[in-house]
DNA sequence: TATGAATGAGACTTCATTCAT
DNA sequence: TATGAATGAAGTCTCATTCAT
């Protein structure tokens, strides 16, 4: 990937070139059956190097889940355009747009977040947790921002919120791997598909509708 | 869980205890993290033994995932009634508390096929993909049929009814995950929560209304 | 080979089926690639019934090497009518033609003799030797019984007749392995062959002929 | 044999060095007996070492015997030397007396090439079957050449000469064995014993004399 | 800065062999 | 007589990691 296996460079440069083909590997292999020489061949590099780099392992791997993460966090906050008058469905649709979008150019960074990390153990679930924690807030709060907006009389209640903001992200994580096998899918039939799966729902909510096991579809 | 280390016992009963101990620690671990040696001491027999009955690390984890899969299934396809007369949504609140029941009472069962055999490659994550199939054309089906039980004159697109279904199974399976460890939401609360989040939004859909990133919320 | 997989029989016969197996299964794998397992299961009967009656993979092998040595044995003392007034050339070809029959009639039993006793250290070694030394006596003596019918003046050394059966065994042993993979060289053609080759030039050193280094061909 | 337990040594000469320890581990283990971490130790390296360089036991056995073999063929080519006057007897005088003495300077070698490759399935037999076939065809030109230089009438027929072939070799094969554990009988004697059994008889043959197991001896 | 050489520890798997019935 | 159940020991191979230059 334009890693041209030269001689002498900044260590900054040679260290992203390290954490490209271990994103890469560990979002194809998994965590345990990457292997290091796999990792410093694809990087170019010999595996010393590697080490007096990034010391292990498992630092690198929890370097690459940290550096995905925040690349993912940056491109839907920045889809998200902070403009006061923008109203909340706007922002969201432009976020979870922005979400597939990264997800489908960056697949092993995402397998990595997604798969890899939440299934090898503490050290890294936690690390990923943390992110997803921080968009789960995020989108908690366009929900409330969504109620005000809505000048709703029922106030939707706070462990309400907290469940809907985990469906919704469960599904966009959901779509993001059904988007990027299905041909004709894209960022924007993804996102469209849950909003609509969801913010009318939200709208019926705030409106005081509620479905419940007695009462009629 | 009872496996007492006894002496002989039949090849059957044995198998269950292997596959018990192994589901454990293949959820716990993960599938390339766990060894044999881990889990032949957990049932409570020798590793040859495994061996004899289980052939392979690799086919042992692909009989847990099957077993699981099948136990998974089975739960859910019990809970909705086939009566004839049961409207869509009584089947998809059914389906969806037994579904949130079963994985909270199998937490590693859940791992197993959620979390570990999604992750580690092409065997494993086949296995899966056929039950995941299985339920997603299960709810497919369901919304299809609140479709004509509603009367409504706009058919939904098959692509939107895929990706709705593809949501709503996302959703749940994040949803499980926050309910196991969130205390206060059970199974119940869980399914509540989606079928609020989900369900009204889907009557929106069929009556015609659709959110677009052009019109107001 | 007729091995009747059925419930009681008497204990010689079982114990030949499972010589049977054992013969074939180490002429075809070898003795460490040959497992209990295979043999047990091709002679149709149960691990520790073998074990009752051979008890041991290294008596078992033993007990191959010493029933198929005795048989080929037999077959060539068979042949070499002890008439006395049959000339030594004439016992000679009769027991080489008796050797090669029987080496292509029981090539498994072949195989543990010659291939695999050989390989595999000291106590079969020994075993194949003690069969092998009584050949090349045999061997010896009809070649010194050859020497007294050609009233040679010239005794030959000692050595030297020892050296001469060597090579005609080893010629032998040689020649069993091609005729058996060469169409149309059958027992007979070796025989003739072998004769042919080694019979004449020992009629030559009987008569005082010897090639050396230094002389004409 | 010189293999200091070093430190850091060039890879070409350490690779020597685990190939000496193998072909003595193999030639008298045999390959199942073997066992890789015997090798290692006799080298005076570390397991990992031997698989990093010659990948493994498989690949190491066939290195072994690739060697072995070209080093005996190599050995038997310089003896013969390719001078055109050179009569073809002495030719194949020269060639066996090298043949005894590298069989004799290298028993371990010799063992792996004669017994056990052949003993342990095909890949191994395949290969010494090369090495085999190519002293064969060499020992058949040398015995088509003494027939030219004979001016003999009856052409020996084809299939005559490659049996003659088989047994010279494996006559040879044979003597190399005793010749090693018979104290007094070095390469030379060896190689004027079997001289001196084939080549009167071949000189014979060549004249067309004889024998059937008709005639008189 | 960068690497060829080397290893301790541990994984999966197989096998000869025995016990209890 | 015959076998289903069970295991101790050992073997091949891989991997993360370090040393010496």
């Amino acid at each position: 990937m334009g890693a041209v296996k030269g001689k002498r460079m900044p260590r900054a440069v040679r260290e992203q070139q390290m954490m490209d083909a271990a994103v890469r590997t560990f979002g194809q292999r998994g965590y345990r059956a990457a292997s290091m020489d796999e990792i410093a061949e694809l990087a170019g590099v010999s595996k010393p190097l590697v080490y007096l780099y990034l010391n292990s392992k498992e630092e690198l791997f929890t370097a690459c889940i940290r550096r995905e993460a925040q690349a993912l966090v940056a491109a839907v906050r920045a889809a998200v355009e902070p403009g006061a008058g923008v109203p909340a469905d706007r922002k969201l649709w432009a976020g979870l747009a922005a979400f597939f979008t990264h997800t489908a150019e960056h697949p092993d960074g995402w397998a990595v977040l997604h798969r890899q990390a939440r299934t090898h153990g503490e050290p890294f679930a936690a690390e990923v947790a943390v992110m997803r924690d921080e968009i789960v807030a995020f989108v908690t709060g366009l929900i409330d921002a969504a109620a005000r907006e809505t000048h709703s009389e029922d106030e939707l209640a706070e462990t309400d919120v907290a469940g809907l903001a985990q469906a919704l992200v469960g599904a966009a994580e959901s779509l993001a791997g059904w988007a990027n096998e299905t041909p004709g899918i894209g960022a924007k039939e993804a996102a469209a598909t849950l909003m609509n799966f969801a913010w009318q729902g939200l709208g019926d909510l705030m409106r005081g509708e509620r479905w419940s096991p007695g009462g009629g579809g």
